[in-house]
RNA sequence: CGGGGUGUGGCGCAGUUGGUAGCGCGCCUGGUUUGGGACCAGGAGGUCGAAGGUUCGAGUCCUUUCACCCCGACCA
């Protein structure tokens, strides 16, 4: 391609709004430019890298035995329905309405569709295991599109689901997993598989591929010595017993003039954090309850566990006002103990969710559902029952892992996920059954597998770029070499056009700078700016000595060498 | 959705107490240049995000609205 031919301009500055590397470099190279927020032209450069990674994401999906195919974008909202997702997706489900008045959601992702297609064609056990997948399109009406590339509202996923039986599954896992590293591996971008939240999607367990990086999203937690890895989300960790052998005290009401931090507290009574009971209220505007989370004082909730173990999905922190007048209690003095069942207006039910780390320590103190009265040796079964008893902790860093190493706090780029489904859409959906081999209808066991596209091409710039400009892997760089022609004397055009044409013949994906008038250091920055893996030029001054100008991008230095060489290098 | 901010040629910005819009980059033409983003001369390009209002007069004041950026909840 000739530089002077290619549509879409580089540019020298970018404004205030480009904070990211990546959204400014790509754009400042042409390889995207924003439509509306989240929404982008992917310009013909940046198709070129797009378009590489899934070839390589393909390679990789196809050797695993995974078959690709295509959906529909627009998906029948009655299968959404179906799996009660119009309501609980974390996405805002897009939605649109034929001339007939059918409703469709626009695909955010397709797990309802793979389940439809499937059931139609009454599979048996001798179908079993498969994997299909297809890139396209996702629609997703994100609350805030960021970054550039990094958080879209449409972009090409890749999604795959498998189908199988239970016992099959750990394997069919188990390869997504060794074919989501060899993919990332192969992309130049180094990734941690972390432990996850389900979320919306429904399963039991799930794997993040996260692309350590300071702009990212996801928060996780490493533990460098055992490799144990898992999103803030999920991280579990080591909690120390307190006073569990000191003998149950009377329960014992006094009177607390204290302000309502748990500091408050620690100081009126002068006892540590750990003995305190910190007492949060949540409601859950999607079940229209009331969730009291316990946990030790020195440990906070971690609301993604939260929202697991107490079933809802939708979770605020309750009001003041709530506090006092529905429930009957005080801001900064909530207890579980005579803690009310309900509302006592809005009737709404009340959970009491208690963190395992209640079960660390013996005789709490924490408030008395009134202003400024206290509670002493507060014990759990004794004075007070919880509905649900679960790990609601939130992990920190410096805590010790299970393992027993301690915890580091990373941030990065979600790239891809691994879930496992189970039986959650077989069950949901009907007839998403295979005929087993004593001819019984069965449900089938399933995972999902996700990787979004152009935000991999985003994390592969944040990784890969320096001061100026991107540095493209070369398997994946939108041209294998950028040749600079330098001047528009006949001998240097004429030279520069033969090398452009071998090179080409040759299998060479060359950008050829043959802009007329440009000056040498223009056409300099933009080579370092696309980040074309190699760099050649043709001047005067290399036409005097019979040799090309080779540099790589990462170089700082280069070769000169005759054009035998030049091809065998590029090649 | 909550909080903060910004909307003026393709991009980056200026525009004072209201007086009829400017600078840099880029683009086009001609010329001089050509190894790290040149210089000279000329030129094109703007219903000042949109709608309403106040006023003799609005980029500027008021109201409404839309879009975009940043922080939070969410995700490939």
């Amino acid at each position: 391609m000739r530089v002077s031919q290619l549509f879409g301009r580089t540019s020298k500055t970018a404004g205030n709004d480009y904070q990211i590397a990546s959204h400014r470099l790509l754009t400042q190279g042409g390889f995207i430019r924003e439509s509306t927020a989240g929404r982008y032209y992917l310009l013909p450069l940046g198709l070129k890298v797009h378009d590489r990674i899934i070839e390589i994401v393909r390679k990789h999906m196809d050797a695993a035995g995974a078959q690709e195919l295509v959906m529909p974008v627009l998906h029948p909202l009655e299968l959404w329905k179906e799996t009660n997702r119009t309501t609980t997706t974390g996405f805002e489900l897009m939605k649109i309405t034929d001339r007939r008045g059918a409703d469709f959601a626009l695909g955010g992702t397709a797990e309802e569709m793979a389940v439809d297609l499937v059931r139609k064609f009454n599979i048996s056990y001798k179908d079993l295991p498969f994997n299909i997948y297809q890139f396209s399109m996702k629609f997703r009406d994100e609350m805030r599109a960021r970054g550039g590339l990094l958080r879209l509202r449409e972009f090409v996923m890749k999604d795959a689901y498998s189908f199988g039986t239970e016992a099959q599954f750990k394997e069919t896992y188990q390869k997504m997993w060794d074919t989501y590293k060899a993919i990332f591996d192969e992309l130049g971008l180094k990734v941690d598989v972390v432990a996850a939240d389900n979320g919306y999607i429904g399963g039991e367990y799930c794997h993040e591929f996260i692309a350590e990086s300071e702009e990212g999203e996801s928060r996780y937690f490493i533990d460098e010595q055992s490799g144990y890895a898992a999103h803030e989300d999920v991280a579990v960790f080591k909690i120390d017993d307190q006073n569990v052998g000191d003998e149950l005290n009377e329960l014992q009401q006094v009177d607390a003039e204290r302000g309502n931090t748990m500091e408050d507290g620690v100081k009126f009574h002068n006892l540590p954090l750990w003995q305190q009971t910190k007492d949060v209220m949540y409601f859950d505007e999607a079940t229209k309850r009331y969730v009291l989370a316990i946990i030790r004082g020195d440990f906070d909730v971690n609301e993604t566990k939260l929202m697991q173990a107490a079933d809802v999905w939708d979770l605020r922190h309750a009001t003041d006002e709530e506090i006092r007048e529905d429930l009957g209690s005080e801001p900064g003095f909530i207890s579980p103990v005579g803690f009310p069942k309900k509302g006592k207006k809005t009737g709404y039910d009340v959970i009491i969710v208690a963190d395992k780390s209640l079960r660390t320590v013996r005789n709490m103190y924490g408030g008395n559902n009134a202003k400024h009265k206290d509670l002493l040796n507060i014990n759990i079964d004794r004075d007070y029952k919880a509905d649900v008893e679960a790990d609601i902790a939130l992990a920190k860093p410096g805590y010790l892992s299970q393992d027993g190493g301690k915890l580091v706090a990373k941030k990065g780029i979600e790239v891809g996920n691994i879930f496992q489904l189970g039986y959650h859409y077989s069950k949901l959906m009907h007839d998403a059954e295979y005929t087993n081999e004593s001819g019984t209808r069965e449900k089938y066991y399933m995972g999902c597998y996700g990787l979004g596209v152009a935000r991999t091409l985003a994390a592969i710039v944040e990784v890969h770029h320096d001061d100026k400009g991107m540095v493209w892997p070369a398997n994946i760089a939108p041209y294998k070499a950028y040749l600079a022609r330098l001047g528009d004397k006949p001998e240097v055009v004429a030279a520069a056009d033969k090398l452009y044409e071998d090179l080409t013949q040759a299998g060479v994906a060359v950008l050829y700078d043959d802009r007329m008038e440009t000056r040498p250091g223009e056409k300099f920055a933009d080579a370092d700016l696309l980040g074309i893996p190699y760099r050649v030029v043709i001047s005067e001054k290399t036409i005097a000595s019979n040799v090309f100008e080779v540099k790589k991008r990462t170089d700082t230095e280069a070769q000169m060498c005759n054009q035998d060489n030049v091809i065998n290098i590029l090649v």
